[in-house]
DNA sequence: GCCATTATTGAACGATCATTCAAGTCATTT
DNA sequence: AAATGACTTGAATGATCGTTCAATAATGGC
């Protein structure tokens, strides 16, 4: 035996950022080849096709967003305040712009759906950990009485994921960050209230 | 002279719909023929290029949708009624699903942005005319007393353009026809109270 | 009814695409 | 140190892409 010779959490981020930056139907094997510095044999041998790559890559995108939710949730005084500071940093992504203006899952899910079971599949997953985590957030808000019981937390987070996905398509087409803070700041009102 | 055989609207819906089912960058020139019947080489006469016929089917998805709105505005007893049932519209597109299920603008948004200066740039126009329209709105609700001045009309129509996109996004995850109806109702009484 | 002009046709083009594979390279085992 | 077997390499493959263009058909002006 022989272990593979690239460090494969570190492909998967070149990877995504590949795809993010042309997506994923216009980004080629030549620009995957340049990005994450593998031959197409060894991503063949790898991931099996360009497919098994982007899934790889979204499975990888989870994990690298699920490790930094929970960072904004630990040890804070109050889970709302973690929230507010969950928003501002996905504020900060918007503004700032770059390649993780969109998010991956997002770009993926306007790009594929309807067209690739597999990509649609852990795509779906990605959202339903990803609004498991907002749910927790506003349990234990409710809890602690941060917020009042006439919405449950299910709707609470199904509202809030939905004003970050407005957010992010919002700021595509480069509003003044300005705008970008008062919509923030509404949507947190708005969920919170 | 001689004038054109087909019928340019009619090519241009047909144009949309390739686009969205595949979107943008996997729709074929073989699909665009069958879509509009066109052959290639009438399509590069009309219309240049592929990218071309992207922008004229850009332009004629804002003349229909602008139309579309308008209707819902046109002699109804108060314009918060008329949000209100624009709102549902735009709920049955996202649950009956098909291809109307994505907004052509939202989808090529997502798909050409940062890519393409002359796609965004009518884009652009698109959705800085939609909340225009918006604003027309809740100017008219304002004046009228539906809405209060607590938040202007402008930051009441970019909150509730960036709850669409959200809801259009959210919807491509196939959730069920309660949820979003919840979400619709929600994303109305957020932005009107 | 003829001519000039324009639209339409559809085959052909080079470029690029995702994918394959045989040869080369290297770590591990014996 | 030789042999093994998996990983890496990168050129080659056939398919498909957007685009072009010379030939053909059809319209409007005279």
């Amino acid at each position: 035996m022989r272990s593979a010779q690239f460090d494969r959490e570190q492909v998967l981020r070149s990877a995504i950022e590949a795809f993010v930056c042309k997506g994923y139907n216009k980004t080629s094997m030549q620009d995957l080849k340049k990005a994450t510095g593998l031959h197409p044999g060894s991503i063949y041998c790898a991931f099996e096709n360009k497919q098994g790559l982007l899934v790889a890559a979204l499975e990888q995108y989870n994990k690298d967003r699920t490790a930094e939710f929970s960072d904004f949730f630990a040890g804070n005084r109050t889970v709302l305040t973690g929230l507010r500071r969950y928003l501002d940093y996905t504020l900060d992504l918007c503004t700032l712009g770059g390649p993780q203006k969109v998010c991956f899952s997002q770009q993926a899910l306007s790009e594929l759906t309807e067209q690739a079971p597999a990509v649609e599949t852990v795509i779906s997953k990605n959202l339903h950990d990803w609004q498991a985590g907002f749910i927790w957030v506003f349990e234990q808000a409710l809890a602690a009485e941060e917020v009042n019981a006439d919405r449950s937390p299910t709707a609470r987070a199904q509202s809030l994921i939905m004003g970050i996905y407005g957010l992010r398509t919002y700021a595509h087409t480069h509003p003044s960050a300005q705008v970008l803070t008062q919509l923030t700041d509404q949507l947190f009102e708005d969920v919170c209230r």
